[in-house]
DNA sequence: GTAACTGCAAAATATTTGCATCCTT
DNA sequence: AAGGATGCAAATATTTTGCAGTTAC
Protein backbone atom coordinates (compact mmCIF):
# COMPACT_ATOMS: atom_id res chain seq x y z
CA UNK A 1 0.00 0.00 0.00
CA UNK A 2 2.72 2.34 0.89
CA UNK A 3 4.21 0.89 -2.10
CA UNK A 4 1.41 1.81 -4.44
CA UNK A 5 1.47 5.50 -2.83
CA UNK A 6 5.65 5.70 -3.50
CA UNK A 7 5.00 4.82 -6.95
CA UNK A 8 1.92 6.94 -7.83
CA UNK A 9 3.98 10.15 -6.96
CA UNK A 10 7.19 8.87 -9.31
CA UNK A 11 5.11 8.20 -11.95
CA UNK A 12 4.02 11.87 -11.66
CA UNK A 13 7.46 13.06 -11.10
CA UNK A 14 6.90 14.27 -7.90
CA UNK A 15 9.36 14.11 -5.39
CA UNK A 16 8.14 11.56 -2.36
CA UNK A 17 8.11 13.89 0.93
CA UNK A 18 6.03 12.78 3.89
CA UNK A 19 3.51 15.46 3.65
CA UNK A 20 2.48 14.18 -0.04
CA UNK A 21 2.70 10.34 1.36
CA UNK A 22 0.40 11.27 4.34
CA UNK A 23 -1.99 13.22 2.06
CA UNK A 24 -2.13 10.41 -0.86
CA UNK A 25 -2.92 8.04 2.25
CA UNK A 26 -5.69 9.69 3.77
CA UNK A 27 -7.57 10.06 0.48
CA UNK A 28 -6.83 5.71 0.25
CA UNK A 29 -8.35 5.57 3.09
CA UNK A 30 -11.15 8.41 3.11
CA UNK A 31 -14.87 6.94 2.81
CA UNK A 32 -15.37 10.33 0.15
CA UNK A 33 -14.16 13.32 -0.76
CA UNK A 34 -11.78 15.78 1.72
CA UNK A 35 -11.76 19.37 2.49
CA UNK A 36 -8.76 21.26 3.02
CA UNK A 37 -9.95 21.22 6.51
CA UNK A 38 -10.44 17.80 7.01
CA UNK A 39 -6.88 17.00 5.94
CA UNK A 40 -5.82 19.56 8.65
CA UNK A 41 -7.67 17.86 11.04
CA UNK A 42 -6.64 14.54 10.35
CA UNK A 43 -2.75 14.73 9.02
CA UNK A 44 -0.90 15.62 11.82
CA UNK A 45 2.26 18.20 12.06
CA UNK A 46 1.50 19.74 8.84
CA UNK A 47 1.37 23.20 7.59
CA UNK A 48 -2.08 24.84 6.22
CA UNK A 49 0.37 26.22 3.45
CA UNK A 50 1.62 23.24 2.87
CA UNK A 51 -1.95 21.41 2.47
CA UNK A 52 -2.91 24.22 0.04
CA UNK A 53 0.68 23.57 -1.77
CA UNK A 54 -0.18 20.02 -2.09
CA UNK A 55 -3.41 19.87 -2.87
CA UNK A 56 -2.47 22.08 -5.85
CA UNK A 57 0.09 19.84 -6.81
CA UNK A 58 -1.80 16.82 -7.13
CA UNK A 59 -4.62 18.73 -8.61
CA UNK A 60 -2.23 19.83 -11.21
CA UNK A 61 -0.63 16.46 -12.04
CA UNK A 62 -4.22 15.31 -12.35
CA UNK A 63 -4.08 12.96 -9.41
CA UNK A 64 -6.86 14.40 -8.01
CA UNK A 65 -10.20 16.58 -9.09
CA UNK A 66 -11.92 19.07 -7.93
CA UNK A 67 -15.80 18.37 -6.69
CA UNK A 68 -18.54 20.76 -7.39
CA UNK A 69 -20.66 21.88 -4.80
CA UNK A 70 -23.37 24.58 -4.25
CA UNK A 71 -21.62 25.97 -1.01
CA UNK A 72 -18.51 27.83 -1.07
CA UNK A 73 -16.70 24.23 -0.17
CA UNK A 74 -14.11 22.89 -2.15
CA UNK A 75 -13.74 18.99 -2.03
CA UNK A 76 -11.20 16.90 -3.50
CA UNK A 77 -11.34 13.02 -4.58
CA UNK A 78 -8.68 10.55 -5.92
CA UNK A 79 -8.86 10.22 -9.89
CA UNK A 80 -8.99 6.94 -11.35
CA UNK A 81 -6.46 5.92 -14.53
CA UNK A 82 -7.67 8.06 -17.27
CA UNK A 83 -6.78 11.32 -15.61
CA UNK A 84 -3.73 12.67 -17.74
CA UNK A 85 -2.14 15.88 -16.93
CA UNK A 86 -4.31 18.92 -17.00
CA UNK A 87 -6.57 16.95 -18.82
CA UNK A 88 -9.27 15.53 -16.48
CA UNK A 89 -12.19 13.06 -17.36
CA UNK A 90 -13.53 12.23 -13.98
CA UNK A 91 -17.16 11.92 -15.71
CA UNK A 92 -18.72 9.99 -12.94
CA UNK A 93 -20.94 11.09 -10.94
CA UNK A 94 -20.77 12.55 -7.33
CA UNK A 95 -22.95 11.67 -4.27
CA UNK A 96 -23.18 13.79 -1.45
CA UNK A 97 -25.19 12.05 1.42
CA UNK A 98 -27.54 14.73 3.11
CA UNK A 99 -27.30 12.20 6.58
CA UNK A 100 -23.52 11.87 6.95
CA UNK A 101 -22.16 14.65 4.68
CA UNK A 102 -19.51 12.53 2.88
CA UNK A 103 -19.23 12.80 -0.85
CA UNK A 104 -18.80 10.04 -2.19
CA UNK A 105 -17.63 9.08 -6.07
CA UNK A 106 -19.58 6.65 -8.09
CA UNK A 107 -17.39 5.76 -10.55
CA UNK A 108 -19.67 3.72 -12.23
CA UNK A 109 -21.95 5.87 -13.13
CA UNK A 110 -21.50 7.77 -15.99
CA UNK A 111 -22.33 11.53 -16.36
CA UNK A 112 -25.31 11.62 -19.02
CA UNK A 113 -25.58 13.28 -21.79
CA UNK A 114 -27.77 15.99 -22.53
CA UNK A 115 -29.25 17.81 -25.34
CA UNK A 116 -28.14 21.53 -24.89
CA UNK A 117 -29.72 24.34 -26.73
CA UNK A 118 -28.45 25.44 -30.38
CA UNK A 119 -25.47 27.20 -30.36
CA UNK A 120 -24.02 25.31 -27.08
CA UNK A 121 -20.83 22.99 -27.41
CA UNK A 122 -20.98 21.01 -24.59
CA UNK A 123 -16.91 20.33 -23.26
CA UNK A 124 -17.21 18.68 -20.24
CA UNK A 125 -20.12 17.75 -17.46
CA UNK A 126 -20.30 17.52 -13.94
CA UNK A 127 -22.64 16.10 -11.80
CA UNK A 128 -24.06 16.06 -8.39
CA UNK A 129 -26.53 13.92 -7.12
CA UNK A 130 -27.72 14.57 -3.54
CA UNK A 131 -29.71 12.21 -1.03
CA UNK A 132 -29.19 9.43 1.63
CA UNK A 133 -26.24 6.89 1.02
CA UNK A 134 -26.34 3.27 1.19
CA UNK A 135 -25.03 3.46 4.62
CA UNK A 136 -27.45 5.92 6.32
CA UNK A 137 -30.43 4.43 5.21
CA UNK B 1 -39.85 46.53 -14.64
CA UNK B 2 -39.72 48.42 -11.89
CA UNK B 3 -42.86 47.45 -10.67
CA UNK B 4 -42.76 43.27 -11.27
CA UNK B 5 -39.58 43.55 -8.92
CA UNK B 6 -41.54 45.48 -6.10
CA UNK B 7 -43.91 42.96 -6.22
CA UNK B 8 -41.65 40.01 -6.31
CA UNK B 9 -40.22 41.47 -2.81
CA UNK B 10 -43.57 42.17 -1.46
CA UNK B 11 -44.60 38.11 -2.60
CA UNK B 12 -41.71 36.90 -0.27
CA UNK B 13 -42.67 39.45 3.08
CA UNK B 14 -39.34 41.56 2.60
CA UNK B 15 -39.45 45.46 2.92
CA UNK B 16 -38.67 47.30 -0.57
CA UNK B 17 -35.48 48.61 -0.37
CA UNK B 18 -32.87 50.16 -2.76
CA UNK B 19 -30.50 47.75 -2.26
CA UNK B 20 -32.84 45.28 -2.84
CA UNK B 21 -33.90 46.35 -5.84
CA UNK B 22 -30.81 47.25 -7.04
CA UNK B 23 -29.72 43.55 -6.38
CA UNK B 24 -32.88 42.21 -7.98
CA UNK B 25 -32.11 44.63 -10.80
CA UNK B 26 -28.19 43.09 -11.41
CA UNK B 27 -29.82 39.61 -11.66
CA UNK B 28 -32.57 40.48 -14.19
CA UNK B 29 -30.11 42.41 -16.17
CA UNK B 30 -27.23 39.80 -16.22
CA UNK B 31 -26.73 37.29 -18.98
CA UNK B 32 -26.01 34.56 -16.81
CA UNK B 33 -25.48 34.12 -12.77
CA UNK B 34 -23.29 36.61 -10.73
CA UNK B 35 -21.04 36.22 -7.76
CA UNK B 36 -20.58 38.34 -5.04
CA UNK B 37 -17.59 40.44 -6.39
CA UNK B 38 -19.60 40.96 -9.34
CA UNK B 39 -22.07 42.29 -7.42
CA UNK B 40 -19.46 44.62 -5.81
CA UNK B 41 -18.27 45.75 -9.05
CA UNK B 42 -21.25 46.74 -10.57
CA UNK B 43 -23.94 48.10 -7.84
CA UNK B 44 -22.34 51.55 -6.62
CA UNK B 45 -22.52 52.90 -3.31
CA UNK B 46 -23.52 49.48 -1.78
CA UNK B 47 -21.65 47.60 1.18
CA UNK B 48 -20.19 45.03 0.98
CA UNK B 49 -21.78 43.41 3.98
CA UNK B 50 -25.03 44.11 3.00
CA UNK B 51 -24.46 42.18 -0.27
CA UNK B 52 -23.70 39.54 1.72
CA UNK B 53 -27.46 39.58 3.43
CA UNK B 54 -29.11 40.39 0.58
CA UNK B 55 -27.96 37.20 -1.05
CA UNK B 56 -28.90 35.37 2.18
CA UNK B 57 -32.27 36.68 2.66
CA UNK B 58 -32.89 35.68 -1.07
CA UNK B 59 -31.69 32.62 -1.02
CA UNK B 60 -33.58 31.68 1.75
CA UNK B 61 -36.77 33.26 0.47
CA UNK B 62 -36.12 30.53 -2.14
CA UNK B 63 -36.00 33.84 -4.70
CA UNK B 64 -31.96 33.27 -6.00
CA UNK B 65 -29.97 29.63 -5.67
CA UNK B 66 -26.61 29.02 -5.85
CA UNK B 67 -24.65 27.13 -8.43
CA UNK B 68 -22.54 24.13 -7.94
CA UNK B 69 -19.21 25.26 -8.95
CA UNK B 70 -15.51 23.22 -9.39
CA UNK B 71 -13.53 26.20 -8.54
CA UNK B 72 -14.25 28.06 -4.64
CA UNK B 73 -16.67 30.41 -6.14
CA UNK B 74 -20.52 31.01 -5.39
CA UNK B 75 -22.54 32.15 -8.10
CA UNK B 76 -26.22 32.93 -7.65
CA UNK B 77 -29.25 33.19 -10.61
CA UNK B 78 -32.61 34.03 -10.19
CA UNK B 79 -34.82 31.42 -9.54
CA UNK B 80 -37.75 30.46 -11.54
CA UNK B 81 -41.57 29.95 -9.54
CA UNK B 82 -41.61 26.70 -8.77
CA UNK B 83 -38.69 27.45 -6.14
CA UNK B 84 -40.36 27.76 -2.80
CA UNK B 85 -38.91 29.03 0.54
CA UNK B 86 -36.77 26.38 1.65
CA UNK B 87 -37.26 24.64 -0.92
CA UNK B 88 -35.49 24.53 -4.06
CA UNK B 89 -36.63 22.74 -7.75
CA UNK B 90 -33.83 24.53 -9.72
CA UNK B 91 -33.51 21.34 -11.71
CA UNK B 92 -31.91 22.41 -14.80
CA UNK B 93 -28.42 22.73 -16.35
CA UNK B 94 -25.82 25.29 -15.79
CA UNK B 95 -23.86 25.92 -18.40
CA UNK B 96 -20.60 27.82 -17.58
CA UNK B 97 -18.70 29.16 -21.02
CA UNK B 98 -15.15 29.02 -21.12
CA UNK B 99 -14.52 31.36 -23.59
CA UNK B 100 -16.78 34.33 -21.59
CA UNK B 101 -16.79 32.63 -18.39
CA UNK B 102 -20.67 33.40 -18.16
CA UNK B 103 -22.67 31.29 -16.31
CA UNK B 104 -25.56 30.61 -17.84
CA UNK B 105 -29.42 28.81 -16.46
CA UNK B 106 -30.44 26.20 -18.89
CA UNK B 107 -33.84 26.46 -17.53
CA UNK B 108 -35.22 24.16 -20.21
CA UNK B 109 -33.03 21.55 -20.37
CA UNK B 110 -33.90 19.37 -17.06
CA UNK B 111 -30.87 17.38 -15.36
CA UNK B 112 -31.94 13.66 -16.40
CA UNK B 113 -32.27 10.91 -14.05
CA UNK B 114 -29.37 8.62 -13.25
CA UNK B 115 -29.38 5.00 -12.08
CA UNK B 116 -28.12 4.86 -8.69
CA UNK B 117 -25.67 1.94 -7.25
CA UNK B 118 -27.89 -0.30 -4.67
CA UNK B 119 -29.23 1.41 -1.53
CA UNK B 120 -28.17 5.03 -2.88
CA UNK B 121 -31.45 7.20 -2.87
CA UNK B 122 -31.38 10.08 -4.86
CA UNK B 123 -33.20 13.37 -3.31
CA UNK B 124 -31.84 16.91 -5.86
CA UNK B 125 -29.45 16.78 -8.51
CA UNK B 126 -27.29 19.04 -10.06
CA UNK B 127 -25.36 19.10 -13.41
CA UNK B 128 -23.14 21.79 -14.49
CA UNK B 129 -22.23 21.51 -18.37
CA UNK B 130 -18.69 23.41 -19.70
CA UNK B 131 -18.39 24.27 -22.92
CA UNK B 132 -18.87 27.07 -25.74
CA UNK B 133 -21.81 29.22 -25.24
CA UNK B 134 -23.80 29.89 -28.15
CA UNK B 135 -22.38 33.96 -28.02
CA UNK B 136 -19.00 32.80 -28.04
CA UNK B 137 -18.45 30.68 -30.91
C1' DG C 1 -43.52 54.26 16.43
C1' DT C 2 -41.58 49.85 15.65
C1' DA C 3 -39.38 46.38 13.40
C1' DA C 4 -36.46 45.59 9.91
C1' DC C 5 -32.49 47.08 7.05
C1' DT C 6 -28.03 49.27 6.34
C1' DG C 7 -23.29 50.97 7.06
C1' DC C 8 -19.25 51.00 9.63
C1' DA C 9 -15.84 48.86 12.51
C1' DA C 10 -13.83 44.89 13.81
C1' DA C 11 -13.41 40.00 14.47
C1' DA C 12 -12.92 35.54 12.52
C1' DT C 13 -11.68 32.66 8.66
C1' DA C 14 -9.56 31.34 4.46
C1' DT C 15 -5.99 31.74 1.00
C1' DT C 16 -1.62 33.44 -1.04
C1' DT C 17 3.17 34.98 -1.07
C1' DG C 18 8.16 35.55 0.30
C1' DC C 19 11.95 33.70 2.15
C1' DA C 20 15.14 30.93 4.86
C1' DT C 21 15.88 26.17 5.92
C1' DC C 22 15.57 21.34 5.15
C1' DC C 23 15.05 17.18 2.43
C1' DT C 24 14.95 14.30 -1.84
C1' DT C 25 17.36 12.79 -5.62
C1' DA D 1 25.52 19.63 -4.65
C1' DA D 2 21.18 21.43 -6.65
C1' DG D 3 16.51 21.89 -6.98
C1' DG D 4 12.44 21.27 -5.01
C1' DA D 5 9.51 21.01 -0.72
C1' DT D 6 8.40 22.68 3.79
C1' DG D 7 7.54 25.81 7.76
C1' DC D 8 7.04 30.21 9.50
C1' DA D 9 5.70 34.98 9.21
C1' DA D 10 3.01 38.08 7.14
C1' DA D 11 0.16 39.97 3.49
C1' DT D 12 -4.45 39.51 1.18
C1' DA D 13 -8.90 38.17 0.58
C1' DT D 14 -13.31 36.50 2.18
C1' DT D 15 -17.06 36.04 5.36
C1' DT D 16 -19.32 36.89 9.83
C1' DT D 17 -20.78 39.54 13.84
C1' DG D 18 -22.13 43.58 16.83
C1' DC D 19 -24.01 47.76 17.20
C1' DA D 20 -25.74 52.33 16.27
C1' DG D 21 -28.14 55.03 13.02
C1' DT D 22 -31.64 55.02 9.28
C1' DT D 23 -35.61 53.63 6.61
C1' DA D 24 -39.91 51.13 5.27
C1' DC D 25 -44.40 50.33 6.62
Amino acid sequence: MNESIRELLKKNQLSVTDSRMQILDLFYKAPGALAHADIEKKAHKMDRVTIYRTLQTFEEKGMIHTIPTADNSVKYALCKEQCAEGHHHDNHVHFVCEHCHKTICLDDVHVPDVKLPRGFMPLQSNMVVHGICDECR
